[in-house]
DNA sequence: ATCGATGCAAACGATTTGCAAACGT
DNA sequence: ACGTTTGCAAATCGTTTGCATCGAT
């Protein structure tokens, strides 16, 4: 009896012939080019919110020659291919986060330290639905944010401050 | 025996001596001018989301002169005064309304027809504290909005469109 | 008479675009 | 070679601000 050895395929970054960047650049007849893939790169390692100047910094270190017009233009092209999602937060910034295949999250923002974290909640997202399908409504997406405080903020002795972590994780 | 006949003021425009805005604008001695009265007379009229060119044209209904200028400085007292609120929709617009001082209410809107609707949901304000408080947060304030579509951009045959109704009541 | 308010135009920050040169196919 | 992409700088958009003048108190 023999085995065969079967390689199956895992990867997902922006390197891999089949991601689905690489198969949007190929389905729009679009070039594959340095500045795009360090910006691809760059964005796709993101883990939260980020500001187009950070994403220019982070592929200059990659590629130090791109300019911010190239980032703004390939951004453009990650969210026309579904893989990036903008968000204007109330201070007016505009900060862009891997679109997420998943359930979406909302949001929770600190007022004090301005960090953002994350949150879903099936319960809320049900009765969301509900409401609007009461005024004749089919939900498609939605926005959800809720500012206040967090512990540290608040003046909690112990609390923590996702902020602080931030920077000392560093 | 005889009777005092009193009169007591119940008016609540901005022409009345005893607004909000009135008051607002005598504790931090700040003037009554005829543009900012055409500005706030013009917003406060207002029921939706306007946007500032829009409260640009109506003010100079009544005031031929006034500049954009004077409607954004006007608007950011009318924000200070807590009688305006702003809001940054998806396109990146601002747009403002009368702030309630009833609970905050949150928008549904239409994709196809851009139309804003409001609802609200005590179940959901309840969900969303207790989903916060498990952060450690404390909620302020918040944002929630549904985007989807509304009967008519379903295509329900006898569906309802927010937006036409509201052309046709013109 | 004082000090705030106005209109205009210039200044601004974020984003977009025109263009000639450089690059991927 | 071809058509796309790039970097740069100039153009644009919405909003803010400096300034000399005007108006409200």
């Amino acid at each position: 009896m023999s085995f065969a050895v079967v390689k199956v395929t895992v990867e997902n970054g922006k390197g891999d012939v089949n991601s689905p960047w690489r198969a949007y650049l190929r389905k729009h007849g679009l070039k594959t080019t340095q500045q795009r893939e360090a910006i691809v790169d760059a964005f796709l390692r993101t883990s939260g919110h980020v500001a187009l100047e950070d994403l220019l910094a982070r592929a200059r270190r990659t590629h130090p020659g791109v300019g911010l017009a190239t980032v703004y233009r390939t951004v453009k092209l990650l969210q026309e291919a579904g893989l990036a999602a903008s968000r204007q937060f109330e201070s007016g910034h505009t900060l862009y986060e891997v679109a997420q295949g998943r359930a979406h999250h909302d949001h929770l923002i600190c007022r004090q330290c301005g960090y953002i974290v994350e949150f879903e909640s099936d319960e809320i997202e049900r009765l969301q639905s509900a409401a609007a399908r009461k005024m004749g409504f089919n939900v498609l997406s939605h926005r959800h944010e809720l500012f206040g405080l967090c512990e540290k903020s608040q003046g909690i002795p112990s609390g923590r401050c996702p902020a602080e972590e931030a920077a000392e994780r560093k």
